[in-house]
DNA sequence: GTAGATATTAATACGTGGTCTTAAGCACGC
DNA sequence: GCGTGCTTAAGACCACGTATTAATATCTAC
C-alpha cells in the first residue's frame, strides 16, 4: 500500500511504465496508482500520451513500417544521392539489433544488404538482379556509427551492370564490394504482353497474402 | 461498379485484403465489397479472424517480441545441424516480405545473410568476423522456395576459416560463396581468466533471449 | 411451380475504452 | 474568508466491436 504519489512523481511513474508496457489501460493504470480513472486521462492529456488503443495501433503500424523497411525497403539505410546508371549513395545507421550482442559489431550481411541493395537500386532497369558479389569487410562496424555507402557503375555490357560499392565509416573504408547486377527487362523476356503482365500480377498478388 | 462478389470470392480477397493490411475495420471492409456490416462480421467469424483492434494488438505485441529474432538471430533461418569448425546447414524459408514485389524474386541479401550468418555459426570461437566473401547467385529464388544452406570449412589457418557455401532449393544450387571468416578469441586479447567466463555465460545467455 | 437451404440484412442490447464537458469536494496557503 | 491546485464524479457521446433474433433475398432440388 505504498501511499499515493504526489503528482509529478506519478507522471515520472506514468511515462516509465508505458514506455515498457504501451497496452496498459487507463483502469490498470488509476488500480496501479491508486487514484481514479478521471486522474488518470487528466494525466495523460498533460502529458500527451494518447489512448491505449493508440499507442498500440502506433506500436504496430511502426513495426510493420520498420520491419517492412527493413527488409524490404528498395534500399536498405536511406538513400541520400543517385544518378541512375551511374552513381548513388546511401546512408545507414545500424542499431543494435544488427550487432553481435557480445561484441557490439554489426554483423557483416547487414553492411551487405546495404551495399547490395544499393548496387540493384542503382541499374537503370524494370529488374535486376544480383549475380555475383565478391566483397571485403575491412574492418567492424559498431552500433552506431553512420554508414555511407557509395555505389559506382564502372563498366556496363549489355545488360551487365559492374558496379562498385565501398561503404565508410566517418571517412575510413569498412566495407568493399564488387557486384555484378544484371537487369532484367520483361519486355524482352516473354512474349511480353498482356498476357503475361496479368501473370505477374496474380503472382504478386498472392505474394502478399 | 465491379459486381459483388461471391461468398468464396470474398473470403478469399478478405483474407488477401487483411493480410496486406490488418489495419481494415469492418465497416471499411463493408464499403469495398458493397455489402452491409453484418456480412463481413459473419465473414470473419466463419473464418476466424478475429476484430481489428484485436488484429491490431496482435501485430504490435509480435512486433515488439519476433521482430527481433529475425534480425538478431544468431543464424538466419533455422539451424538444422551443426559440427563445429566443419560443417553446418540451415534452413530458411523466404516469405514474401524478403522479395521484390514485382517479381517474388528474393533479394540477394537475403540468401547472402543465411549464408553468412551460417558461415560465422560455423567457426568455433567466441567471436567471429567476416573477412571476405565472393558470392554468386546461380538462380533466382522465390518467396515460399525453401532455402537449405550447407556451409563447409575447407580450409583452416590460424584465425583464419575459408568457409564454402552453398545453397539450394530442391536440390538445385542457388547461390554459392565463398567467405573468408576470421575467428577472434578474445582469450588472447584480454586478460582471460574465470571470472571472463562468468561473463561469457550471462552474454550467451542474454543472446538467447 | 414451391419448399427448404443458404446468404444477406436489419434491429437491438451489451461491452470496452476511450473523449469532452461540467461540476463538485477537498486541502493548502495567505 | 477565498482562491488555486488537484482530484473525483457524472453524463453525453463515439468507434468498433460481440451476440442474438428475426426478417428477407436468392438459389436449388424436387
Amino acid at each position: 500500500m505504498a501511499s499515493r504519489l504526489a503528482k509529478q512523481d506519478r507522471h515520472r511513474r506514468l511515462k516509465e511504465l508505458l514506455g515498457a508496457d504501451p497496452f496498459i489501460t487507463d483502469r490498470e493504470l488509476a488500480r496501479m496508482f491508486q487514484v481514479s480513472v478521471q486522474t488518470v486521462r487528466l494525466d495523460r492529456l498533460e502529458l500527451g500520451i494518447p489512448e491505449s488503443r493508440e499507442r498500440t495501433r502506433r506500436l504496430a503500424e511502426e513495426a510493420t513500417n520498420k520491419v517492412r523497411s527493413v527488409t524490404t525497403g528498395e534500399v536498405i539505410g536511406e538513400l541520400i544521392h543517385v544518378s541512375l546508371g551511374v552513381e548513388a549513395v546511401s546512408m545507414l545507421e545500424p542499431t543494435a539489433d544488427m550487432a553481435f550482442r557480445r561484441t557490439g559489431i554489426i554483423r557483416g550481411h547487414h553492411i551487405f544488404a546495404q551495399a547490395n541493395s544499393l548496387a540493384v537500386a542503382l541499374v537503370d532497369a524494370e529488374v535486376a538482379l544480383t549475380g555475383t558479389a565478391n566483397v571485403r569487410f575491412l574492418r567492424p562496424v559498431k552500433a552506431g556509427e553512420r554508414l555511407i555507402a557509395k555505389a559506382t557503375v564502372v563498366r556496363r555490357a549489355g545488360r551487365k551492370y559492374y558496379v562498385d560499392v565501398v561503404s565508410r565509416v566517418s571517412g575510413k573504408d569498412v566495407f568493399e564490394g564488387k557486384f555484378v547486377v544484371f537487369a532484367v527487362d520483361p519486355r524482352k523476356e516473354g512474349e511480353g504482353t498482356k498476357k503475361e503482365e496479368e501473370v505477374k500480377e496474380e503472382i504478386s498478388l498472392e505474394d502478399r497474402t
